[in-house]
DNA sequence: GTAGGGTTAG
């Protein structure tokens, strides 16, 4: 490269600024494949280099500066189409890098179009266009058009060879349920481990767990990659414990087989047994990489494990794993869940690859903490950035506006989403509205929001105004909901319990009766509210009137005291909040079996005084435990900061941070 | 010379 003249400034470079010799395709390739995938200005650095050395029509060079461009963070895919377009006869290897372009960046109707027009061109598809269009015909949900045709096109050019385009082949069919078609192309030619494994997840993700099954057990040569898939799809169908079975009995296990069994876990729910997992992962010595990591901390975001997220955290720094868009994502969402925003914000700030997820997650964290002004600003700021927002960033906008009590502004950015972003409403954003209007009291707009939606509005739609209406206690409106949302969502317990909690405020406890029969008949499972907190690390459990924990007794003798000097104070107990019809006393009493009051009594036997108590709830904090720690946090002069499934309640001095607005 | 895991909302 030359680069000095003696007037004005060099070209100067800052990656190879210091190169002596002429630069080599060798070396723009590993930018490319390096330094170019973090930072847009160095790409548009790398790509001037190019040009200036001479390299672009080489098509190699050509091809991964497409796929640099390409890289969907960057969200400029419109480069790669113009780079393409100015590459006179593109080979084979150019063609895929603009089908996967465009698939990438979630085009994969122009990816099926620039497909056809190679078709009318000199170069020919090879077995590594296949696959890419297979996937394509998967995510434009064209399998019944395009890609049936491009199954005959592989037929007919001699593709039927390559298992990984017959594996993208069974993966497509398997999308849309066309089990009989996925296992024509499975069994095309002799056995291949690799179609074997895409037809074993196949069947799993169409819910054919016995055909799974037979497959598997059909005595064929297995790898790690079937056993692996056998984990992840059983935990896919809910059956995580023959997950768990086929994972105890593999032979041999990998990396992915550990982050499977992770992942399954943390699907069902069980995010203690995840972090069993990982720990037993740990003691085997399985390297771990930054794929699981982001797992874990999801973990223990949903176990609320402070203590081991910032092992986790710490574990990264030590093994050098770098914190990128997903891994930083994961931890940054992970400590705002766990109610250190904080060092949420620690984490956002040092990310160097931030992705839009880590601004959804930022904003989402914010919001959830009620600092709707803050959540507001970084968006603003996410603007400023000319970064795309998505529809997920504006589910966090509108939820920071419906915990701050901001209905206007929530409005506002409604507008914007569609006019400046084109982002079109999902019926999450409309119920993200509806709860705006509900929580604001407004209950007659966000019915009538409901009746005018453009889609069918889901349960939890309804679900949002019905809860509006316990929370003003508005019985007309929500027991007409509450029975119609029992009928579309039989088996959802919370909705009974809003139903009766509805009843109960209004003292109708023959209709909450009625609520209890019909629960038995349908056969409900509710979710037993449980409370988590983490004391050096080890996480103490408490279910409603658990008496399962070694410190029982003292516990129990802590919340005689509690009660004792809560009612000294004035607090009465909301007996309304108790499901069923009992006698007034004994309600109260299982109100203070609540499992929330349960941890925080614990807490406060278990920390010295001053010391914050953390607690997490797996479901809504009831209205009787909220104003219980409210006093709580004022007699014993303690922070309680207790996260319920939507958001954080930070208690100080007999106050709440959400103001009493959740 | 090109593939395959992980995060955010619900």
């Amino acid at each position: 490269m030359t680069t000095t003249t003696t007037t004005s400034p060099p070209y100067h470079h800052p990656l190879t600024s210091n190169l002596t010799h002429p630069i080599s395709q060798k070396s723009l390739l590993s930018l490319l494949t390096t330094k170019c995938t973090t930072s847009l200005p160095l790409l548009q650095q790398t790509h001037a280099l190019i040009l200036k050395t001479n390299h672009f029509h080489d098509h190699f060079i050509a091809g991964s500066l497409i796929k640099s461009y390409s890289n969907p963070h960057f969200n400029c895919s419109t480069s790669s189409l113009q780079l393409f377009h100015q590459i006179p006869n593109p080979n084979v290897f150019v063609w895929n890098s603009i089908i996967k372009a465009c698939f990438d960046n979630k085009n994969p109707c122009l990816s099926l179009l620039l497909y056809s027009q190679m078709a009318a061109s000199n170069s020919k598809p090879n077995k590594f266009t296949y696959p890419l269009l297979f996937k394509a015909c998967t995510a434009a949900k064209s399998v019944h058009q395009e890609g049936v045709q491009i199954h005959c096109h592989v037929v007919k050019n001699g593709f039927m060879g390559d298992e990984y385009v017959r594996s993208a082949g069974i993966q497509m069919y398997a999308s849309i349920g066309r089990l009989i078609e996925a296992r024509m192309v499975h069994d095309f030619g002799g056995f291949d481990v690799v179609c074997f494994n895409a037809m074993i997840d196949g069947y799993l993700k169409s819910g054919e767990i016995e055909s799974a099954w037979g497959l598997f057990d059909s005595g064929v040569e297995k790898n790690v990659g079937s056993w692996n898939a056998m984990v992840s799809g059983l935990a896919e169908c809910g059956m995580v414990e023959d997950a768990r079975k086929v994972f105890d009995e593999m032979p041999e296990r990998d990396e992915v087989s550990w982050s499977g069994m992770i992942d399954g876990y943390n699907k069902n729910g069980c995010c203690k047994e995840a972090l069993e997992v990982f720990r037993a992962m740990i003691r085997e010595k399985v390297r771990v990489k930054k794929f699981v990591l982001s797992s874990v901390a999801s973990a223990c975001a949903n176990v609320g494990s402070l203590d081991q997220g910032k092992w986790i955290h710490r574990y990264a720094r030590e093994n050098s794993i770098e914190l990128d868009g997903v891994l930083g994502t994961a931890l940054l969402d992970m400590y705002a869940k766990l109610g250190r925003l904080d060092l949420a914000w620690d984490v956002f700030e040092s990310m160097k690859t931030k992705h839009v997820s880590s601004w959804n997650a930022m904003i989402g964290g914010l919001a959830m903490h009620g600092r709707a002004k803050d959540a507001i600003e970084l968006f603003v700021e996410m603007e400023k950035q000319r970064l795309k927002p998505v529809d997920i960033t504006f589910v966090g906008i509108l939820n920071a506006c419906a915990h701050g009590g901001l209905v206007d502004v929530g409005f506002e950015y409604f507008a914007r989403m569609q006019e400046v972003y084109g982002v079109e409403p999902t019926v999450h954003h409309y119920g993200c509205l509806v709860d705006l209007l509900g929580r604001a009291g407004r209950l007659a707009e966000a019915e009538e929001l409901i009746y005018t939606m453009p889609m069918t509005p889901s349960p939890a739609v309804w679900g949002a105004l019905l809860g509006a209406c316990r929370v003003h206690g508005n019985i007309e409106i929500g027991e007409i909901i509450g029975k119609m949302l029992i009928e579309l969502d039989p088996k959802n317990g919370g909705r009974y319990a809003l139903l009766s909690n509805i009843y109960a405020k209004a003292g109708r406890w023959d209709d909450v009766k009625k609520v209890r029969t019909l629960m038995k008949e349908n056969d409900v499972k509710t979710t037993t509210g449980r409370s988590t907190i983490d004391l050096d690390g080890i996480i103490h459990e408490f279910k409603i009137g658990d008496s399962d924990h070694p410190r029982a007794r003292e516990i129990y003798e802590m919340v005689e005291e509690m009660i004792v000097k809560l009612e000294l104070e004035g607090y009465v107990p909301k007996t309304s909040e108790v499901l069923f019809d009992i006698e007034e006393d004994e309600k109260e009493t299982t109100l203070w079996r609540h499992s929330e009051k349960l941890a925080i009594a614990f807490g406060l036997i278990s920390t010295s005084p001053g010391t914050p108590i953390r607690v997490t709830k797996n479901l809504r904090i009831c209205e009787d435990c909220h104003s219980a720690i409210k006093v709580v946090s004022r007699v014993y002069e303690r922070d309680i900061v207790v996260r319920d499934r939507l958001r954080f309640h930070h208690f100080r001095n007999g106050k709440c941070s959400c103001k009493d607005f959740w």
